[in-house]
DNA sequence: CCGTATTATTTAACATGTTAAATAGAGTAG
DNA sequence: CTACTCTATTTAACATGTTAAATAATACGG
């Protein structure tokens, strides 16, 4: 059988079956997977003394330049409380500092030292290397394919439903009942 | 441009280009995608009481059965210290109970109650519909094509490389150099 | 200009992730 | 049987995830 008949099959199954096996469901697949490919980064990012968390705060740095922390937030996939915590050890150890917002003085704006980047630096040929090892375990077409679905979902299931199954988070000028 | 080509065209570029751009990385978009997933289910979830971990763990217990704990840390991809106290919580709210091994007294095996059951089967319906709602949402056939795509990228990366660039775990009875 | 609502960030409190060390039972060579 | 080694689980310590509340600056209507 081909593949392609092979998911036919299953996705036509998919309608009578109540909930697909639980080590297989969608959630678990997609934790396993991030912790597959984690864990070929996880080793180079602890001998240079970065989490998991610490290094895509650095990364985002060093990719945007400076950055507002609720955008840096969103762009780490971090929440606030996080991300606050973790830009203080950060700027404890010197890898980054802060100064106040142009026009709103409740705001900060982070950036990477002398130091961060070159700690970044250090770290980021090994990266690289892992990402290639990868790329080339998978194979290109196969990662791209990754890619596409992927993102397709993201965008799928990060828009609102049609009938707000999702919660929808309230307007900015919400309306109130007259 | 068909996908197709645009495929083939993004897996010739790779071979150039350093590293995918930051926020489009495989890392970011399998956790922007889990996130995207579990926000779909986290409302039932807090609403019955149950953390994500909590629920997995739950959900393995209701799946297979009384199980020893460290075969429940496999299944539901947690490790020992997260597990050893998510089961103290969830034991001191009566909803899973343990009893030592059979045959090793260091192990425990662990169960559902009946009350963890009554609580798990009233918030698994609302998980069900939101599974279904994913589904018709992504459709049928690609989220047959992520499954595939994610066990193979799971088996891969989770198999040590040739060159044993992955740290392969030492070998039950590891021979020592003569 | 004032009072109020809104927004950016931080803090608090508790659950989990992560790494190392401690505990205790099981297995094994001698 | 004893000493040594492994193995299953727990504890400790610190970082992060998560939710709610606190702070402080901004925006806005009247």
């Amino acid at each position: 059988m081909t593949r392609a008949a092979q998911t036919a099959k299953r996705a036509e199954a998919s309608a009578r079956e109540p909930m697909r096996a639980f080590s297989r469901s969608l959630p678990m697949l997609l934790l396993r997977a991030r912790e597959a490919v984690m864990n070929r980064f996880r080793p180079n990012l602890r001998d240079h003394g970065f989490t998991d968390q610490q290094w895509r705060v650095m990364r985002g740095l060093v990719d945007n330049g400076e950055m507002q922390l609720s955008a840096l937030a969103e762009d780490c996939c971090l929440l606030m409380p996080s991300l606050s915590r973790i830009i203080q050890n950060l700027e404890e150890r010197g890898l980054v500092s802060r100064r106040a917002g142009d026009n709103d003085q409740r705001s900060w704006v982070i950036s990477v030292t002398q130091e961060g980047r070159a700690l970044f630096e250090s770290a980021a040929p090994i990266s690289e290397a892992r990402y290639a090892e990868i790329t080339r375990l998978i194979g290109d077409e196969r990662l791209e394919q990754t890619y596409e679905l992927l993102e397709d979902l993201i965008r799928v299931l990060e828009a609102p439903d049609a009938d707000d199954a999702a919660a929808p988070k309230p307007q900015k000028s919400a309306w109130k009942t007259p």
